[in-house]
DNA sequence: AAAATAAAGATATTTAATATCCTTAATAGA
DNA sequence: TCTATTAAGGATATTAAATATCTTTATTTT
């Protein structure tokens, strides 16, 4: 079980999208660009963004995509459940029905003690995500990444802004 | 994002298993007629647990499985993974790397801060797992299952029990 | 009017999950 | 000793999901 890359994606894009000026756009081709990704594949990512309404988009020249709340709006949650789902990861098919010893009319009242153990897990996991916005994401990269990488990356990111 | 379905077997396997009197084995075949698995397959769920240590197995005739543990020694996360692995479930692909803003020289210090997010998440996970046993599992399926179907399902085991 | 863009659908391609089959070695029981 | 039964492991097939590309359409800026 492993994550589809495109999370990845979603979440560095949106972390530069945190950094755009008010009003201003950001376009697929830059996004695609700056993290060397497949500009037609991570448009399906930022797609799914759109239909979560995480990001709004524009169109024609100078259009593409800018954050549609605040990055302390956002949090890694949403953004895994925009690309990946947002049902668990765990699913029961209720191997327990099968034992031979049944009675026939048998139905059971709760769910299986084993799906409640992994769904209990799944919410740990998604808990965590919940706890992390994206803004605090930004002020760790700020942290991380060297003054002038980050600055130049930035101008490169505003000259391709519309 | 979603688990095998072995491990919702595997699961379940164990709790059966938990339940064997002591120098006791039970077969993949009556594993697999138990819960209405295919027996071939189930069998590689089988052979994954053996190879992680958790369960003793015996051939020949009245062979087959037994825990190599007791229930309160064994945890959810050590059945998951040995079937689903002890990788990550967030894999990083170091995105980040293309940033055309780069110096050439540059090597990064530390992993990403996104997927530093992403593995704490992980981690969350498994230490919800991690604190589950399966002797805690086996105490909540004795409350769950009505006692007289508690019942039949361990004569129907202990008959077939080798 | 022309160029650029997101959206969405169609369709490959690749990889992982699911499933079955077969052979081998070990072992209990007749 | 012989036979039936079993786990282990390898080979292979099937199915589903992830990855990727291409095309068309509607929209918008210049
Ligand atoms: S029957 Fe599905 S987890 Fe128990
Ligand atoms: S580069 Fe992989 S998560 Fe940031």
């Amino acid at each position: 079980m492993i994550l589809k890359s495109q999370v990845e994606w979603a979440l560095h894009c949106c972390a530069i999208l945190a950094g755009l000026p008010d009003g201003r756009y950001l376009s697929t081709k830059a996004l695609a660009e700056f993290h060397g990704l497949p500009k037609e594949y991570l448009s399906k990512a930022l797609q799914s963004l759109s239909q979560a309404g995480f990001v709004h988009t524009s169109l024609g020249p100078s259009g593409g995509y800018r954050l549609a709340k605040t990055p302390a709006e956002l949090t890694f949650l949403d953004i895994v459940e925009a690309v990946e789902g947002k049902s668990r990861t765990f699913v029961c098919n209720n191997i327990r029905a099968n034992n031979p010893c049944r009675p026939s009319g048998y139905c059971e009242s709760s769910p299986c003690a084993v799906a409640r153990v992994m769904w209990e897990a799944d919410e740990a996991w998604r808990q965590k995500l919940r706890s992390v916005r994206l803004s605090d994401l930004v002020e760790t990269l700020a942290k991380d990444i060297p003054a002038d990488l980050w600055k130049s990356s930035f101008e490169w990111v505003l000259e391709r802004a519309g």
